[in-house]
DNA sequence: ACGTACATGTAAATGGTTACATGATTGA
DNA sequence: TCAATCATGTAACCATTTACATGTACGT
């Protein structure tokens, strides 16, 4: 078997709203889900190989480039891809390497620990500038912004906001507790 | 090699603040940090042997049961572990299964998405309301929360409340904005 | 007698990232 | 002519989870 599971799916999603090669379906990742979703092409070659060969997607040689191959969605796999959009999502056990420092933080002197959180607090921030420069530019976009599927893209992207946005709030919490 | 990172660093944790068994570990483990760190046994007891074979922790033969080890942490574990913690934290790529389903939400009818975020928003609620429930426990332990320390514990337990939060205002809005 | 908690470990499968290898095309 | 971008793929490695295997101790 090898290679399974979820990068199947973003990668039949990707092809859901766009025919296209590898290489594109990397680019469209990185332009538009990267914030919460990242695919490299060491795994998109492999699964797009399997997802061919199980007849959920169809390639198609292209004219301009011998090398490039471009792979489209079939009535197979956008079946098999509602049939994951539907199931109910598996709550992932999250590892969050800051909450397991926070948590032995009596190790190290307090400065330190304060230090940590203000450094995160600094990457939260300037990831909430990008997240909210990413909005403006989508709401300015009236011809993107006011088609009805746009709210599919806007949600994730005020995930991001008000998550990070949170995380902020806790950071400012966390250092005033410390300090206090 | 085999087995590395984040595991060694969890379990020194653990064993910077009290002796035990490997399964006294993972108990520790599941009680205390299981909302945001998980672990099992199939990848403690290799780390535990690899952790001694590095001079890190040093095992004892419990008078009591022939079979339980009792580990703790070494001066050389102790100074590795602080080094780690030290170190700045790893901005980990996230991978949110909800985020992608929602993205590709218009390959399904609208009335599933809103469901599934339902579903979902069901779930962070009972989070919550554990958090919670933990929260007002530990501040009810005089004992245990008025330590120095109380703080390394009560901030993670803050991050589950702030961040959960936050997540149900996300599907409100979100449901909102399906409807509206 | 039965179930639960204590206790330790291995093997296999799964999932994901990084490094390596190669080479064409396009624009400055 | 040099850099960036386009383009595809393999191999190795690293990390994690699940399933399997085994058995004791203790309370009801």
């Amino acid at each position: 078997m090898a290679i399974k599971n979820k990068t199947r799916y973003a990668i039949l999603g990707v092809l859901s709203l766009m025919s296209g090669s590898g290489y594109d379906i990397k680019k469209f990742c990185d332009k538009t889900i990267a914030h919460f979703w990242n695919e490299n092409f060491g795994h998109i070659y492999p699964v797009l190989a399997q997802l061919e060969e199980e007849g959920l997607i169809s390639k198609a040689a292209s004219s301009k480039d011998e090398r490039r191959k471009e792979y489209s969605i079939t009535a197979k796999g956008r079946e098999e891809f509602c049939k994951w959009m539907m199931e109910p999502i598996e709550f992932q056990p999250a590892r969050s390497e800051l909450l397991l420092k926070v948590s032995f933080g009596s190790n190290i002197p307090k400065e330190r620990v304060i230090e940590m959180i203000k450094l995160v607090k600094q990457r939260y921030e300037s990831r909430l500038e990008e997240y909210r420069a990413m909005e403006e530019s989508f709401l300015k976009n009236k011809k993107e912004s006011e088609k009805p599927e746009s709210v599919y893209w806007i949600a994730p992207l005020r995930y991001g906001i008000i998550a990070t946005e949170a995380a902020i709030k806790w950071c400012e919490e966390t250092i005033s507790r410390l300090n206090g």
